[in-house]
DNA sequence: CACCCGCATGAAATCGTTTACATGTTCACG
DNA sequence: CGTGAACATGTAAACGATTTCATGCGGGTG
């Protein structure tokens, strides 16, 4: 049943050379005569032979993986960052291992562990990495083999590619704006998030620039989840002075929010207004249509992966240790924003 | 920089014992003795060692890691699988690749080559594999190294686990009929999916049981994505005789549908009754909440990480080759289903 | 004609584990 | 007191590739 595991050496056996000459066959083909390559192959063919990797990454003193780091593998928002970074690693020869976070979960020495032997490189989408783990990856030398996509921490020298969140905040308020409003709400994420302070920094910055109004439980605290944006809509619901107007930090919030708003008969967006962040799929199909702050999510994560590869290949590629790679976003104008209902409460 | 790699043999060097020993502290801890193990770990602890995983493997002759195939990594029905499945094997000492197959992309012999070389199991959850591809799969001995889940191949002997897709398109049914319903079309899926056929085939037995009027037109071809809900609703809008529900077979395809009605002026459920297949974390925040067919996708998901698991370990579950395990759905009633509009057209 | 260089190839060391087998010690039992 | 089982540990042979270094050959050059 288990077939007989054929090897290098059987190959090598059938085209009468040596391994060396098999294993150069495969890694630099043109350094070997027509003749000789051709005997090669055919063995290769005959015998149906296959590399072994774990022999060859032995050898070479690498695991042929990346491992990408996922806060949340059931939010649809990151399938999209993982076909495009998974899209480019399958033309190469790395395998491409995914690994929940789970908020926090990455258990003490858990990510050590998967950096320093399970993989030659790791793309983060988590920006809420344990410090310790962050020192314990930065001293080990994995340091030029990390690189955060999406999110990512402060203060570390690791690379990053991420949507140009401030500006995306900025497009959404000034959009309201035109449309007459000037009470806007903010329902933020989680507050150790950095996507939170980039974007509620752009959303205040803007609003100050039009000189908006500000009132402290306009700024509502969320955490990216549907579950907090119907939270956010009870508190919207129970303001003696109700915005006419809500950025979402995440169209999932917004989903919560419009969802709630509606059934407690607020009409969106003939009574209020919406703006959502990331459109994912769904948003165009949602009632109303979500207008929203659009990410690239397939080229951001190809971005990334394209980032990490080049570091890998050890290439001179590596320019600036920090570097941050920005990834442009726009407006979506679909049916969840509308001009202010004319008699303001 | 690159730290000098701490190898097994410095371990056993630091606590004065061979590498047989170290290696067993790390396999079997209880036979040795408690003054060795002692020493050991404390070595291994000094020295900072980690296993490694490409010589473990290759001496094992295993590798250490599974491969998930998944149709469409950005469609959001996936991601609870996955999580599902993931959170078990973070269990274990297996890795997690995660491929797309992005519908028929297994390039020939890619599958081939991962199924043989790169991982110990497979879990499918595409169950559109071409048949090349599962013959030369079923061929080389990794046939009880691989499973399904979700979706699975027929007429093929490898276990699967799944919902129990023609009981949950009965229950979408009845429960039509029993609001009255007697006009129900449906929207499948692709045409070579099982899915589609097992949800179609239920829709079918229960409408014959129920004596419930059966027109072609009613039984519409769609492919699972928001954007056949879509064209289904252009379809339906033009229907000389329309239905007043609409069983879709998934939720997405649910809301491409009601989106687009909507936006003509069609009311869901006051005017037409939609009823989903998923239930995905979003369609309880759809406006109206969808009423769907729920799936345990984690608990599928968990089921099919154990039952590979089960296969792995060579131990003696193993029973049936050709098992199925099924996992119950259930009926979820929202908003977006009530009695038809008493004026039938 | 002697020399050297480049080229294609082969022999063998090496990567870091696990494990079959060998060894030595202890202890129970007749 | 001799024998052997049970146990703890060590020795060394794999696992299957890559790659350094050596080798032999042919041809251009002075």
């Amino acid at each position: 049943m288990a077939l007989k595991t054929v090897r290098i050496q059987d190959v090598a056996q059938a085209a009468r050379v040596s391994t060396a000459t098999v294993s150069r066959a495969l890694s630099t083909p043109e350094k070997l005569s027509e003749e000789t390559r051709k005997a090669v192959f055919d063995a290769i063919r005959s015998t149906g032979y296959r590399v072994n990797h774990a022999a060859r990454n032995l050898r070479m003193q690498r695991t042929g993986a990346v491992l990408i780091l996922v806060p949340n593998l059931s939010n649809p928002f990151f399938s999209q960052i993982l076909a495009g970074i998974s899209g480019v690693f399958m033309e190469t020869d790395y395998s491409v291992l995914i690994a929940d976070t789970h908020g926090r979960a990455a258990d003490d020495n858990r990510l050590g562990d998967y950096a320093l032997t399970r993989v030659d490189g790791i793309i983060s989408l988590d920006g809420a990495l344990p410090a310790e783990t962050m020192q314990e990856v930065a001293g080990q030398g994995a340091a030029d083999r990390m690189i955060f996509a999406c999110e990512w921490v402060q203060d570390t020298p690791l690379p990053s590619v991420r949507s140009d969140n401030v500006e995306g905040a900025r497009l959404a308020i000034r959009h309201l704006h035109g449309l007459g409003h000037r009470n806007i709400a903010h329902i933020t994420g989680p507050e150790d998030n950095v996507l939170t302070h980039a974007r509620r920094q752009g959303m205040l910055e803007e609003r100050t620039r039009l000189n908006l109004p500000a009132r402290d439980d306009w700024i509502i605290r969320g955490d990216f989840s549907l579950e907090s944006g119907r939270e956010a809509a009870h508190r919207i619901l129970t303001m003696d002075q109700r915005p006419t107007a809500v950025f979402c930090c995440s169209d999932q919030v917004a989903f919560g929010l419009i969802s709630t708003l509606t059934a407690h008969g607020v009409r969106v967006p003939q009574d209020l207004s919406v703006v959502g962040f990331d459109d994912i799929e769904l948003s165009e199909y949602y009632v109303p249509a979500l207008t929203t702050i659009r990410q690239f999510r397939r080229k951001l994560g190809a971005r990334a992966a394209r980032l990490l590869l080049d570091r890998l290949g050890g290439g001179p590629a590596t320019p600036v240790p920090g570097e941050v790679l920005t990834v442009e976003v726009e407006l979506v104008i679909r049916d969840s924003t509308a001009p202010p209902p004319p008699l303001a409460p």
